[in-house]
DNA sequence: TAGATTGTTAATCGATTAACAATC
DNA sequence: TAGATTGTTAATCGATTAACAATC
């Protein structure tokens, strides 16, 4: 089913397809119609898909039925992910409250902040943990997933004890790159990043 | 100075470059000390640089100071950026009180919510106005980029009511890819593909 | 069958890496 | 000068696009 390297790209291609398939509502749709609704090519579409099977019928087009079960295997939302979001701050709260997550089988199951007044409230119907009880609790709730929110010079202290609990996959938001172990993926959002690429943009064309 | 075609990529590393130079405190760095600062080759690092000018002494290293007015000029950032956040819900409160961003020149100075309870209210010490103003309080601000935080049915509006408005660079957080203007850049932040990323890391794993 | 569209191969395009002459 | 490191060219690698035989 699944032949050679798969360019990463692929990956977020799957997710945007499987939303616009949602929403179209149609029993079939061609890779020529999905590539109207994304904008990618339908060549892209055909080719993104066949990394991981024969989804097609020639002549007719994807059952979508069948494309979005597929999408929802490979992507491995098949199943529930509980997450832990460390950090609650301004951005943290908001993450806790944010609705998308939910949609997909991501629950955010534990918080933890290091501030004494925070710990023990709770944001959204979520306790707030004392950040030592980090690695014990992520056993105990059998985490998946770190979303991070911490100030940037603590974010490579809370990553490495992330690791040492067993964590594999963190969603990291502060303002520096930590060195993962390598048995680790991060994927970094760096929001100051995103609007220096918008200024770059700007003056360019001015 | 500026040589043919610049992969996207490289300007997301030349923030990262900005932020290590910043961090190390170093009068001089070479392309390999800059490498071991980032993870990126140092064949990278001086491919990047070159595509921007000569800015490196051979047998000695990059001149810090200069580096980093370089890239400050390079990526616009020697100059400020007045920004508009459209839509102040969880997320949308969080990035306004976000400290981040007024780090690098970016100024939050407007916001706007169709929520007519929100309306007048003042967030970080930032009036809220309502979303009817848009047009007329982009222009009377001399707003440059908009931070999109809006539920996704009204993306689409929001946005071309943006590029009408005049804005030619949108960051967007609502989890639908809005079709723009060609003379508008937009770069899309959806927390639920970059989630959907790691569970299929996870899943492939185990 | 005729028409449409897939799956896949080959061609193209673009970005990264390696190597090294030029230079401080 | 000798040693170090840049800037740049050529080689490699990887991803996208085009084209079309296979197939419903």
């Amino acid at each position: 089913m699944l032949k050679g390297k798969i360019p990463p790209a692929v990956i977020t291609r799957l997710s945007i397809y499987y939303r616009v398939i949602l929403e179209s509502r149609k029993k079939f749709l061609s890779s020529d119609e999905i590539s109207k609704l994304t904008d990618f090519t339908s060549a892209q579409v055909r080719k993104d898909l066949t990394y991981f099977g024969q989804f097609g019928i020639p002549g007719k087009g994807y059952n979508t039925d069948l494309l979005k079960a597929s999408i929802l295997n490979i992507l491995g939302l098949d199943r529930r992910w509980n997450v832990a979001l460390v950090g609650v701050g301004n951005l943290g709260s908001a993450l806790l409250s944010y609705k998308g997550f939910s949609r997909q089988g991501f629950k955010i199951s534990c918080a933890f902040d290091a501030d004494p007044s925070k710990v023990g409230t709770k944001v959204n119907s979520v306790l707030i943990r004392d950040i030592k009880e980090l690695a014990r609790a992520v056993r105990a709730n059998n985490i998946h997933i770190a979303i991070l929110a911490v100030p940037k010079d603590v974010a490579q202290n809370v990553t490495d004890t992330l690791a040492s609990a067993g964590i594999k996959a963190i969603l990291n938001f502060a303002p520096v790159r930590p060195k993962p172990d390598k048995s680790v993926t991060v994927l970094n959002i760096d929001l100051s990043i995103e609007l220096e690429r918008l200024a770059y943009f700007l003056a360019r064309k001015s």
